[in-house]
DNA sequence: GTTAGCATGTAAACAGTTACATGATTGT
DNA sequence: ACAATCATGTAACTGTTTACATGCTAAC
């Protein structure tokens, strides 16, 4: 998914600013966090685009104590829009994990290295079920509570895996490498 | 993670064309697949590079009945770049789901729609399990091994949760629309 | 009086894709 | 004859990020 289409999702909701569509984008809580997570500089000009396409209209607000910030709305043609650009048969979930690049190759990192980024991982995850678990589904569409409801189980099942299975990893971290030993060559291929 | 990173996962297991990188980073079945998937656009540049680099080294090798090839390995100072590149602490995971934005919109899409993403979704799911079921784990490293009865995991479970739930999803789609248009949809490619 | 948050935006850079270009060989 | 697979590569484009620029208010 892009910006243009998350600005389209966010705004289908109802009102918001590029500002407050950053904030929504990041919180991990929010069910656009299955999404994207993206930056001002791609927000501010995607908006103006959907703008100027006639997707949706802005209208400055002031604040008390605030800078004054420019509020869209989306359109009819938006929403329209935005059915369509969700009609498409869906693809192949997208995933990268860059601590799974880290445990595949846990032979040749040092332990200590391996069993910090175990802790760090478990912390986030359990962070992450407990934040999802206080989300308030009854507020929601029955759609966000079944993707909630996903997001939950998964992460559960994440966690569960690498509290269950850690070992595997912390028993090999550093098998593959000799720290004093000059110019060894690994007998493996 | 970037291709000049996965060229070097890749060129870490053994030598490869570039040809042969880009088929390895998109079988589902190999470990590379939780990772990324480049194109040759990216990977014969970003080859090039690291050879500039002298992080990799590249030889032509002649073949029968084929064009030949330029086939690249490691080097040590690759090896040691790799494994910097791999030791920070690893990002959160990252993911992206076309499927889960659909679901999250069931009300406002057609029911039609949604069964078919449902039974598409769940035919490539069964078809990834079945692919990872058939993976040899004995043949690879622990951390290997580790990282594939993950993903097992993962995609069993993203499959059970869409078996026994599906009807959340199919029960409230299209309930959010007026049918004032009468079937103005067209046969998607 | 400095840091943090609210609020919008731009310029330069980077990463990566699509489409194109080439050319050989094998199978239908 | 035509398509598919092997094999390498470039040009143009898209999308997105980083860093910068501005300025106002609130809190410490």
């Amino acid at each position: 998914m892009n910006v243009r289409t998350l600005c389209l999702a966010i705004l289908y909701e109802g009102p918001a600013s590029g500002y407050e569509i950053r904030k929504l984008s990041m919180d991990e809580t929010h069910k656009f966090a299955h999404f994207v997570d993206a930056s001002y500089a791609a927000i501010y000009p995607a908006l103006n685009k959907l703008e100027e396409e006639g997707l949706i209209s802005g209208r400055v607000e002031h604040q008390e104590g605030k800078p004054a910030k420019r509020v869209y709305e989306i359109t009819e043609a938006g929403r329209k829009e935005f059915v369509r650009s969700i009609s498409q048969m869906p693809e192949a979930d997208k995933f990268k994990s860059e601590f799974l690049l880290m445990a595949t190759h846990a032979e040749i990192l040092p332990p200590r290295l391996i069993r910090e980024a175990i802790e760090h991982r478990i912390a986030s995850l359990r962070e992450k079920v407990q934040a999802l678990e206080e989300c308030d589904t009854c507020a929601c569409s029955p759609g966000s509570r079944f993707v909630l409801a996903y997001g939950l189980v998964m992460t559960r099942t994440s966690l569960a895996f690498l509290e269950e299975h850690r070992a595997m990893l912390e028993d090999v971290a550093g098998a593959a490498v000799e720290q004093d030993t000059p110019d060894r060559t690994e007998a493996a291929e």
